[in-house]
DNA sequence: ATTTATTATTTGCAAAATGCAAGTATTAAA
DNA sequence: TTTAATACTTGCATTTTGCAAATAATAAAT
């Protein structure tokens, strides 16, 4: 029985360091959160601020600067919600848009290159295990989920 | 064919907020940061600074910093190399050693929750594939490794 | 044997990121 | 129509960051 925390370990920290390395488009310098955050909001379908917050664990004030400063690089917009106006619907921008796309298919070709090294059969293999992973922490409520405030 | 980046975002995040949940032991508090710090250097056998700085692929002098909260927190011991003298050698006190190892058993708690949602051979399958994982990263120059500079 | 480069680590400093407490504005509940 | 709850923002004060530069020690080159 080998050490499994290790072997978590050393994945999360190599994923880590994938998302450290790319993230720089054309002229823009997207930080990591800032890239998270871009593929959140292209992901979820006109989220508000609190909705992104949440499923990303970020205190909610931090948050809202972090999208502020997003607003300013021109890359978020914030369009009051037209039945409740306390809250802001946030979208990506044409620029925000192809920021996105382009850290997405970055991040592709990394993760093809990395099963490069592997037959059919064990890509596939992994892939259906680390949806059965996701599926296990789904479940699991003391952990995995959204940090306890 | 699905989308493979979006299957390792929600499990890097999902392991990022286990971190996030599990650092307090007794009455010290411990950053995500420091348990990994701590980690690596129980695991490794008395690393530098710059060695652990390295795998941990945090700038040096932050991670100089990082190591004198430690020390001043009592988790960590520095001792000068002796045949030269500009290193440092790191190990873990033993109030260290005890954190790192209640840290250690928090984790290996969690996973072990995460698996109890799966049969025996649906465990084995995940655990192979991150092996394979893992390997396949390391073969891959261009990404998952500690960040270029 | 000295000068010159490298290496390991540490500080100064200034910029950026964080989070709590408190604020505003708006909607829902009593 | 007062009271409570929600969504978001701002004021601060603290912490975290990283570059440039300093220090100290070893290695290489002359």
């Amino acid at each position: 029985m080998e050490n499994l925390r290790e072997l978590f370990q050393i994945m999360t920290r190599r994923f880590g360091f994938l998302d450290k390395n790319c993230c720089s488009v054309g002229g823009v310098n997207v930080s990591i959160i800032h890239s998270h955050i871009l593929y959140e909001i292209d992901k979820q379908h006109h989220p508000s601020i609190q909705q992104v917050a949440e499923t990303l664990g970020t205190d909610i004030t931090t948050f809202s600067r972090q999208i502020q400063a997003l607003v300013k690089m021109n890359l978020v917009k914030k369009t009051p919600h037209p039945d409740d106006k306390r809250v802001y619907i946030l979208s990506l921008t044409v620029e925000g848009k192809y920021v996105a796309t382009t850290i997405d298919q970055q991040m592709k070709t990394y993760l093809n290159d990395v099963f490069s090294h592997m037959n059919e059969f064990e890509k596939e293999t992994v892939i259906r295990s680390i949806k059965l992973l996701n599926e296990a922490m789904a479940k699991t409520s003391n952990c995995c989920t959204t940090p306890m405030r």
